[in-house]
DNA sequence: CGGCAAGTTGAACCGCCTCAATGACGGTGG
DNA sequence: CCACCGTCATTGAGGCGGTTCAACTTGCCG
């Protein structure tokens, strides 16, 4: 029972709530999931390409990113999954692993065989059809970073990106109105756009100026979300809310 | 017996195999899948973003493309679906489709109500695994697009690209040696790669002058393929094979 | 044979990169 | 408490990769 309570307003299941809302027996079974929760610092790596580790992991607390090397040394991240996030499910299925995944601040995660997650996820429809939902939703924002990769300028793409940071840390309840912590380098946002820092840099200043949104010190602060929209061409649709 | 016999031979086949053999009754209950086909013509409509129809398909004869478009008309593809595909499975569980899907060539199609997929892969473990493993491949494919646009010059994604695609023909046995029929035009091929046309075009020219890759009158020829790999940093482990 | 889609090429431009130097910040140890 | 150091952020200068625009060619199908 204790359990319950404390899971009940954990960013997984005010995620999962969005699509349907979980009952009792649901909580239950996703609080045996999560029962082996384990802490690990910053940029630990859990998941490495080519690996065989069949596991699928539930971020529980902190920021991490799963990204791709090539062999020079280019990185391209791919997503930076916050609290609430089921990742390593997908690719659990391959006989070997399409990406590496590592923690980006201290962290806590439930480490979870896949086969169990398959098991409980047959076993228990509604939170089943809902962690099958979540997975879906986290390819479909691949799908746009694939977009904003693609066929937007720098500006569009960074004004997207951080307008679906936001959208996503909303879902997971953890911002409430348009401030949330974001401890994302220049660095770390290059690679995940497709940038160089330095370029990342020159945009963030030009948001700034153009009173979109600010981040610094780890802060965001969107001052405009309308005008960020516009700008970003941000269509909310594929996020799949409400 | 006969549809057997007829299904043996199909690319999908082919694909699955790879991951698993499939025994009499995984190749049964395809059958029962497959057994709605619909034949299209070119550049046809079958799935919109935004909508809620919620089927899938197997693209059993022909070409495809899924894509997203911005409101200013600028398009990104995401993949070109080949025969032996099964597309829409992700985004049926979603509410609202988050992205659309063409042909490009004639098709030949089955469409299948995305709960009655769902079904047979419970109740057919072997088929299921396997169909499950497809998925999650083609979603490892677009995380290798992201990389190849984030990441990857224009000669270096166009190679790869090429390189990719020879290999996922080949796996469902569309091809045999190093040349294979390619209806992509440079259009589309651009907005597959996030370069414009008139620079697919300079390209291609690079690598026929290279003498590593000939693409002429929907035909392409891989002239040298160890060179290829190289240039585009070709590493197959995320296709998943063997 | 006529018409249209697709491919090819050149010239000029610009968005983003690279290289390099400097500045701000936080943590750590003397 | 301050001096030091490493990481991250900021800014400028110059160069390149890829775009845009426009003209022309080629190939295909009726």
């Amino acid at each position: 029972m204790a359990r319950e309570l404390v899971l009940q307003d954990t960013p997984i299941v005010w995620k999962l709530n969005n699509f349907i809302p979980l009952q009792e027996d649901d909580l239950q079974e996703l609080a045996k999931l999560l029962s082996k929760t384990r802490e690990v610092s910053s940029h630990t790596d859990l998941l490495q390409e080519g690996g065989t580790n069949h596991h699928c992991y539930f971020l529980v607390e902190g920021w991490g990113c799963r990204y791709k090397l090539l062999s020079d040394g280019r990185r391209q991240i791919i997503d930076f999954p916050i609290p609430g996030d089921l990742l390593g499910y997908r690719s659990s299925l391959l006989r070997t692993r399409d990406h590496s995944f590592a923690t980006i601040t201290p962290a806590a995660l439930a480490e979870v065989p896949a086969n169990q997650l398959t098991q409980a996820i047959a076993e228990t429809p509604r939170l089943g059809q809902a962690l099958l939902w979540a997975v879906s939703r986290d390819e479909a924002i691949i799908v746009e970073h694939l977009v904003n990769l693609g066929r937007r300028t720098a500006l569009e793409r960074t004004a997207h990106f951080l307008l679906e940071l936001g959208e996503r840390l909303r879902l997971a309840g953890l911002v409430s109105d348009h401030n949330f912590s974001c401890p994302l380098t220049q660095d770390l946002l290059g690679d995940a756009l497709g940038l160089s820092s330095v370029h990342v840099n020159r945009v963030l200043r030009q948001l700034r100026e153009r009173e979109l949104v600010t981040l610094r010190h780890k802060e965001l602060v969107i001052h405009d979300t309308q005008g960020l929209r516009t700008l970003a061409g941000f269509d909310i649709g594929y996020l799949d809310q409400e």
